[in-house]
DNA sequence: GCCGTTTTCGGCCCGACTGTTTTCAGTCG
């Protein structure tokens, strides 16, 4: 059965197709489906299972009638029938950058070119020469899409914890080398998404060309791409393009906005404003020609009558009926974290070690923290510390904020006694979930997603639930994506968020585990190491 | 092809930038 992915990548090939004939709203209907499936937290044939096809944004009858002949079949007729239409290749030159359907389309109907190889011998012959629309410059643009040198292929989406340390670098020396109020990240990064393909810088200044001069010579700056009055592309040595869009302080909130998206989210906004008589753009918030609105994001929502919706959420699943209702969920925050029961020390680490988490913990106001101190190690490999590091870990959990020891256990390792105030970590790397131990277990349960098929761990959250072991979100394979997260709240397990205790303000673990509880609709009561009181399932916390 | 606290039909976000243009088309996000 087609992964929620491969359906989705098959209707974004139906609108290309589509879009290659000249029809006009079809393709994006048939992406805006694709968008909706890659988001669902469980794999389409379950939804099918239930007859809910239709609940999902953006799928009617049509395209739930192919996703249903899709899944039992493995293809879609219509799009078959669209592939014998459409030469295949012209799927390829309408992917290529700077080209598109339009232009694909006319190749093919005025000139007969069905692929790349048969534009490239058609530029070389000089068939484009004098064809209306076709100057010396775009046919050099064609000519260098067709044969890309190496290393500038275009950069698939990268995971979000490896785009964080460039994105708060980049933030980082804006601030210091160009005259710039305010700097924001946007975009996907700003709405936590596992993954980003480029990133949206956003900034304020009386003097948006010296920031654009500034961030040119950045070192870590390759090549730049455009360059207009308000915005500059550029990509860096690494290949991720970053666009940086400088804006005046009055219409930040609506820039901020505007560039977080989601698109769909947008396109929703908009039509809700239009209904009322208003136009949202990336200046403000207008009432015929007056601004109305644009300094702050929240003026902007509450314009149309909206609570300020978390980025997170910004995805156009229902979150804008609940700000009009104001029953948008309270998601947790980082001040809500009150522990960090999953840090792992080196096995040379010395009782001093202990010291210096404590004091980090204090810094970020935790009250307690667990020190990984007997079992697997990251590498898979068994990790002991040392005696004087485990009296001085007595020692310390006296006092605030404590310091206790934490297991780590293998999937179905059988739960020794772990002792008074210690906690467990279950490694739930493969299979079934165990059924030998007891539903005293405490702890809490490290449980990747990583190349699993969808669905693979319902079974495993069932099993968190019931013995009230919070299972941990953040990036990585051992870890739960916001997918993963939603599917386990919906099964009424608890999350925990790690925090970056022993990183540097570069380590993403923390702030992007954060976001992706936040995606998946998490509350302080959902999440075992918030603050207790506001704490309603997992028992991951202090004894108490 | 989807969708509806004005609609089951008639709409479908909006602007920047580039290149080729004398007022605009295409692409992109």
């Amino acid at each position: 059965m087609p992964t929620n992915a491969e359906v989705a990548a098959t209707f974004r090939e139906i609108a290309d197709l589509l879009d290659v004939l000249g029809e006009t709203f079809k393709p994006e209907a048939y992406r805006r489906a694709a968008r909706s499936i890659e988001s669902l937290s469980e794999p389409l044939g379950a939804v099918e299972a239930r007859g809910e096809l239709r609940t999902i944004p953006g799928v009617g009858e049509a395209i739930a009638e192919k996703i249903r002949e899709l899944l039992s079949t493995g293809t879609i007729a219509y799009r078959d029938r669209l592939l014998h239409e459409v030469p295949p290749g012209l799927l390829e030159i309408v992917r290529l950058p700077g080209l598109g359907p339009k232009t694909a389309r006319r190749f093919w109907v005025e000139l007969g070119i069905e692929g790349p190889a048969e534009l490239r011998a058609a530029i070389e012959a000089g068939r484009l020469d004098g064809v209306k629309g076709f100057g010396p410059k775009k046919i050099a643009q064609i000519r260098a899409a067709l044969a890309p040198p190496a290393g500038t292929a275009p950069s698939p989406r990268r995971p979000i914890e490896e785009v964080y340390p460039i994105a708060v670098g980049l933030v980082e020396a804006l601030r210091r080398d160009a005259p710039v109020r305010a700097v924001e990240i946007a975009g996907s990064f700003r709405r936590g998404q596992e993954t980003v393909g480029d990133l949206d810088v956003l900034a304020t200044s009386a003097e948006p060309e010296r920031v654009f001069d500034a961030f040119s010579k950045l070192p870590e700056i390759r090549e730049v791409r455009l360059r207009g009055g308000t915005k500059e592309t550029v990509v860096l040595s690494n290949g991720l393009q970053v666009d940086l869009r400088v804006v005046e302080p009055d219409a930040f909130g609506a820039a901020l906005q505007y560039f977080t998206g989601s698109k769909d989210h947008n396109v929703a906004l908009r039509t809700l404003a239009r209904d009322r008589g208003l136009k949202i753009n990336e200046y403000g918030v207008f009432r015929g020609e007056t601004r109305i609105a644009g300094r702050t994001e929240a003026e902007v929502y509450a314009t149309l009558g909206l609570a300020w919706i978390p980025p997170e959420l910004r995805v156009d699943r229902g979150e804008i009926a609940l700000a009009g209702a104001g029953t948008l969920p309270t998601l947790v925050t980082a001040a809500d974290l009150v522990a960090d029961l999953h840090v792992h020390l080196p096995a040379d680490a010395a009782p001093a070690d202990l010291d210096g988490l404590r004091d980090a913990a204090r810094a970020q106001q935790l009250e307690l923290v667990g020190v990984v101190a007997g079992g697997i190690g990251p590498d898979g490999r068994a990790v002991d510390l040392a005696a004087a590091v485990r009296a001085r870990l007595r020692e310390l959990g006296k006092d605030r904020p404590r310091l206790v020891a934490v297991e780590e256990l293998a999937t179905g390792a059988a739960p020794g006694d772990a002792g008074s105030g210690a906690y467990r970590l279950l490694r739930a790397d493969a299979g079934p979930p165990p059924t030998g131990d007891g539903p005293t277990a405490r702890g809490l349960v490290h449980l990747g997603t990583g190349g699993r098929p969808d669905g693979a761990l319902l079974p495993w959250f069932a099993w968190a639930a019931s013995r009230h072991l919070p299972i941990e979100v953040g990036p990585g394979p051992d870890r739960l994506d916001s997918n993963g997260a939603r599917a386990a709240l919906e099964a009424h397990a608890a999350l925990l968020v790690p925090r970056s205790l022993r990183g540097g303000p570069l380590d993403p673990t923390g702030p992007v585990a954060l976001a992706f509880a936040r995606r998946a609709g998490a509350r302080p009561q959902d999440v075992g190491n918030a603050r207790p009181e506001r704490r309603a399932t997992g028992r991951a916390g202090p004894t108490r």
